[in-house]
DNA sequence: ATGGTCGCCATGCGA
């Protein structure tokens, strides 16, 4: 079982590349970011014709998530139960395993933009509610994974230059603490489950030729459960749709589960 | 020290 996650900025630019995407790595769920765009305009055809289930929550200009899947979805639940937000970022649903059902998440963790900005105390805050949330679904469901856009880099190897870099929004101490708070829930980062070989990066801003420099972040994470991690045989980062033309500025990360 | 690039949609704002 495969499990992705990419934050497309724009599902309406970025559909061609998507759809290619998924055409050579057919996987079993993907879960989408940032589709900027309202329900009414998100392309469920587009999908199907690839016969690919899906659900969606969108809205106008801003955040949106997806799962995409090759079965369909049961229990979808949107947005955090115990935060009152008109900001779509969090869709949750349950998928079939030879292990029994498995509750996939998929995550638009906000950006924060400043360390001073009332944005970074909402990221906070948005944090916190997902904490008290994951502690109760993972009662319910022993085999999660939440997938997504955490706009943390957990770790200084997780970003190009640290130093460069210092303490400012995505690395600040109260970031890595809220991300190090979902870790003591039993949640495993997929990546650091194997030795890793070449970059680490996920993210490269768009301006001065930062991935062609590979001045990236770390920032999409894919989180599992014990009884995930223990049937996690791999975790890979996919570069190559940010050597697209128009290309998102994040790159898919996918984790692999083996049932036997 | 400043602004660099995208995507939204028409203007600055968010990332």
């Amino acid at each position: 079982m495969k499990l992705t996650t990419w934050n497309v900025n724009s599902l309406n630019v970025r559909l061609p590349q998507v759809l290619d995407w998924l055409k050579a790595n057919p996987v079993d769920v993907l879960c989408l970011q940032e589709l900027k765009l309202p329900d009414e305009r998100f392309p469920l055809e587009a999908f199907q014709e690839m016969g690919y289930h899906a659900h969606w929550a969108g809205q106008k200009t801003y955040n949106g998530v997806a799962l995409i899947s090759r079965e369909p979805g049961a229990d979808v639940q949107r947005n955090l139960p115990n935060y009152e937000d008109p900001q779509q970022r969090l869709l949750a649903a349950t998928y079939p395993s030879p292990d029994g059902p498995v509750r996939v998440i998929c995550a638009y963790c906000p950006n924060g933009q400043s360390l001073e900005s009332e944005k970074y105390t909402y990221k906070l805050e948005w944090f916190a509610a997902l904490h008290d949330w994951l502690e109760k679904e993972l009662q319910q469901y022993p085999r999660l994974a939440i997938l997504g856009d955490y706009n943390i880099a957990p770790a200084d190897q997780d970003v190009y230059d640290p130093v460069k870099w210092g303490v400012d929004v995505l690395v600040s101490p109260p970031e890595r603490a809220a991300f190090e708070r979902l870790l003591a829930l039993g949640l495993h980062d997929a990546y650091r489950l194997f030795e890793q070989s070449g970059s680490p990066f996920t993210w490269w801003d768009y301006r001065r030729f930062a991935f062609r420099r590979d001045a990236g972040l770390r920032i999409d994470h894919a989180l599992l459960s014990d009884e995930l991690k223990s049937r996690c045989t791999a975790c890979d980062i996919d570069r190559e749709p940010r050597a697209n033309e128009q290309p998102s500025d994040h790159a898919p990360v996918t984790a692999t589960l083996s049932f036997s």
